[in-house]
DNA sequence: GATGAATGAGCATTCATTCAT
DNA sequence: AATGAATGAATGCTCATTCAT
């Protein structure tokens, strides 16, 4: 085997390993049995379990910059704004649909909770997603809402928006003296004229 | 001690010390000598280390459920739907901005990994964001996005909508045979409206 | 309940307890939750877990001498020693025919191992009598022993002698200097003449 | 040191703490201490304490098998079933004899109870012993057992004959309805004409 | 006497990493 | 470069015992 093949194998299996199982319940032990090298082999390529993940993220990362979401065919001239938004969304969803396991990683589900846990987070996603179909669907009954939205996928993408944002302004301890209100007009504004049909108030 | 407030009190801090380092990272011993008991006493009100997470998921999502979203007093009679979206995220908003540790193990972000792990992860966040801020940036001097459109908030909120969508329909086996175009069609008919001017084609 | 009658309860779940799982998987936590009582009420009656187990032991162990062997009504004066041997023997079997617990508590089978090596320990122990079942067999098959001889309690009959006889003799480190052959001749002579025919050289 | 080596040491030095402190009060810590490895070695070599010590089971009753009780050189053709007898009992003796240690842990003495108890366990024995003893004297003074009879030794091959019969049949569930008379009479049967001269009726 | 919450010494086991071959 | 036996710090958990009420 060629050099740095070696160590793109074992880059290969760890990201099933990691996107599998998670980070800490992937073990040394796991990867080198998938990649049938010797114990110390890994340690000639990687300083440590680290910097394997490390690795595997950059060299994913630089793909999607790369391949993906800056691949430079997108001309304003050519495509008019709405294309463009189009476009970069395609792609990058392409980028993830393409490989489910690094789509995994990314998205931090792969980051590792024993499988219980895991579990009973899922179900309190699925909870928060049925509360706001719900919503919608009583919008779509009371005429305010376009009877063709995809409800589910837009309670989704409005949860991920929304906790996006949390996890921006309150998860570190910057931006104490936040105006909630303004912040909430501001989400509203830009969430509220996708969904809503124009004759809603 | 009033008995149920001891317990009380260490999931306390045990929610402090998750959010903080993760549940990986968190020792029983960190646990106990934050709460200042002993190393038993935990285990007489929680079957183990997985149990105090669990029990903390529960009760701020009961929490949520009761307090923040579901608080019953958001007429539709009397407030436009436009009003009734606004109070929805505000409410959110003010859940996670009121607990910033439940903001972090919510978010996932306290889920555990090693602090340097965490902070690559982010900076491949920062890079993302600032990719889409830079389009958003140029839709505005193109005339395309009104000028007082806040642009961190709305590509964290568009990137954070577009992962969970991902995480929704990629990270699983099922919707393999997904059409992608159609999917970004939808996404971007729902994100557009909010962010374009209506004179952008 | 009367004072006395309380310990005298928890000596007798103690019993079951101990026979059932032995002494180390015993804990504390199965005999009050069996007798009903609270954690402390056990240490007004023991000075600790070893305490129970002794107590136990020395009730039995009277309650043996007393009752079973040392019953003083049999008399040699009208009873043939054969006779004497044989209710001896009779009233030590009914001794542990009666109580199946303390009969395990006392031949150490309840004294404690995990569940599986107990079980290993028995499958050894049923191979060893087989084989001295075969010997037997062969015996009869040649004439040497009876053909009503019940070899399988001959054969653990000797079984029992022999272990017990080397669990004197060798598991301490006095009789370094044992002359075995007299001793193995010894043991032949008095187990020989109950098992052979009289025409058996 | 050569491969297989070590386990074999490992085992052996677990051996020794095995027979003379019992299995619950044997560590891990006790075992690596003397044998001179780390911690993490012994489970290099076995899955669990549970398996060095099943691992001590296997070895030596093998050897046991092989050794000592199966070896063929015994022919009925050549010597007297009463022979044949004593060499058995020779052979199982010699085997005991030759190490002290597994002598211990077969006995079930390095079971496992805490010093004390194993002590007390040990005087009711002798007890127990003393008893059979005083009877055979007195057989021997009433002239019907013969005077160089070695009534303690006699005494505890009795004794382990019948705990063993008591354990084989009313330890267990089965057997409940056992003619306790007939056992008696079988036993006596056996024992009685190795031990009383054939004057005594 | 009775209670049971609190204790903490003690234990088996794991697993990333090293290093002599 | 490759190997894999050896390492030992670290960790979650148990359970007999205590003691304030």
């Amino acid at each position: 085997m060629e050099p740095g093949q070696r160590k793109e194998m074992i880059l290969e299996k760890a990201k099933k390993l990691f996107a599998a199982q998670g980070y800490y319940q992937t073990q040394i032990s796991d990867i080198i049995r998938e990649a049938g090298v010797a114990r110390g082999t890994i340690y000639q390529y990687f300083k440590n379990k680290e910097d394997v993940f490390i690795s595997l993220l950059e060299k994913y990362y630089g793909k999607w910059e790369k391949d993906a979401y800056l691949a430079g065919d997108l001309d304003l001239a050519t495509i008019s704004p709405r294309e463009y938004l189009f476009h970069r969304i395609r792609r990058t969803l392409s980028f993830f649909a393409d490989d489910q396991d690094v789509c995994r990683i990314y998205l931090r589900m792969g980051l590792g909770l024993p499988g219980e846990l895991e579990a009973i987070i899922r179900r309190f996603e699925k909870k928060i997603e049925d509360i706001i179909v719900n919503d919608l669907r009583l919008g779509v009954r009371n005429g305010h809402i376009p009877e063709d939205l995809d409800v589910t996928l837009t309670a989704n993408l409005m949860g991920g928006a929304l906790l996006r944002i949390a996890y921006l302004y309150f998860a570190t301890d910057e931006n104490a003296d936040l105006d909630l209100d303004l912040l909430a007009r501001k989400i509203s504004a830009i969430l509220g004229p996708g969904i809503f049909l124009p004759s809603a108030k």
